[in-house]
DNA sequence: GACAGAGACGAACGATCGTACTATTATTCT
DNA sequence: AGAATAATAGTACGATCGTTCGTCTCTGTC
């Protein structure tokens, strides 16, 4: 790895996390460059636009997500058991790959929501994979005869993001201690109410 | 009305619709002033600051929300009548508010919950005002019969909160023509899950 | 060890932001 | 109707934004 190359991981590590907290849009080039000791135009020049650096840290974290989440909960074993192993993953990740202001892609999620450009084309491409692997880890759980054969993956899959978001909000903005308690009690209702009926 | 308070509401109005695509921060008083035909030390004078409009907003939406969602919610019938209602009304609201970016508070909470100041003190208020207000419906269907003695009025508020924020997500970000069918689904299978066993 | 190329810096640009001040036009009240 | 007041416009400010350009300082190679 070139130095070049190292100075650019070291910016994209800054700007993951800072854009965790203000935003993709907020994020800006100068206070990046305060942050890594950098000049202004030392940091441009990695990326020819901020449009670039948004994408790039969009990147960045997906890697991140890779390797913190996804990797770990594909080596748990198919069925119900993986799908507790992601829901765990997912809901630790913020912490893990610290993102002082929570996950990067729920805080990019509503603001490019309305902003068309290569940047929210990314992060659209990013989401529907994962739910599209959320998707078909629950199909999984369903060939193995863990979940009944009506469950359907996709309602499943957005029941999921439905309790990570609820349970973002409570904690993060409201500030209710009781926040991940719930979005624990409403996983298993979730699982419960999928699995076949126990003899 | 003084003329004053008829541009001052004028303003507001678009600020609610800008705000909800572009953001509480992306919110711009020269655009403002461009869309209202004003000039922008004309609307600058209407709020003494960027962050007395951007609370000014909020409030305006609020009061908005209370309109269109909770009040009609209240004219329910008590229990899971009125649970039915707030969800409809809810899910319907950014449409029916004229709010292009979708829900203001969605997109308002993605951005305070990091950024210390008077306008998240708004928006968390709003909100723990809203939810309390949720779990205090439930808590009625509860003592009404319709609900069983052992649902938790904060969890199901939570869970509901969840049901929305997916939508919003699949929606808005991803364009899922399912969301709503799905999130409607999810809706059911909670109040399902509550209410007591029938004979 | 000299040379080519990459990396980082510093200064400057046009634009736009929030805000302050002053002047001018509308409105309200007696 | 005219005086008092409120509402709007105009202009200008300092700051900060993304971006450009020219220069210098490193790094790696023959």
């Amino acid at each position: 790895m070139s130095k070049g190359d190292v100075t650019r991981q070291a910016i994209l590590d800054h700007s993951v996390s800072l854009a965790s907290t203000v935003g993709l849009d907020g994020l800006t080039i100068g206070r990046l460059a305060e942050e890594t000791a950098l000049s202004k135009s030392g940091v441009f020049a990695h990326f020819r636009s901020k449009e670039s650096l948004q994408i790039q840290t969009l990147e960045h974290a997906a890697v991140r997500f890779a390797d913190l989440v996804i990797r770990p909960a594909l080596a748990a074993p198919r069925g119900e058991p993986r799908i507790r192993a992601a829901f765990r993953l997912w809901m630790d990740w913020p912490k893990k790959s610290g993102m002082p202001g929570g996950c990067l892609f729920v805080a990019a999620a509503a603001e490019l929501d309305d902003q068309p450009g290569a940047a929210r084309e990314h992060l659209v491409a990013q989401q529907r994979q994962w739910l599209a692997l959320l998707a078909n880890v629950v199909r999984a759980a369903v060939a193995e005869g863990h979940f009944r054969a009506e469950v359907e993956p996709e309602q499943f899959a957005q029941d999921l993001y439905g309790v990570m978001l609820s349970c973002f909000f409570s904690h993060r903005l409201l500030g209710d201690p009781d926040a991940g308690h719930r979005a624990r009690a409403a996983f298993e209702n979730l699982v419960m109410a999928a699995r076949v009926p126990q003899a």
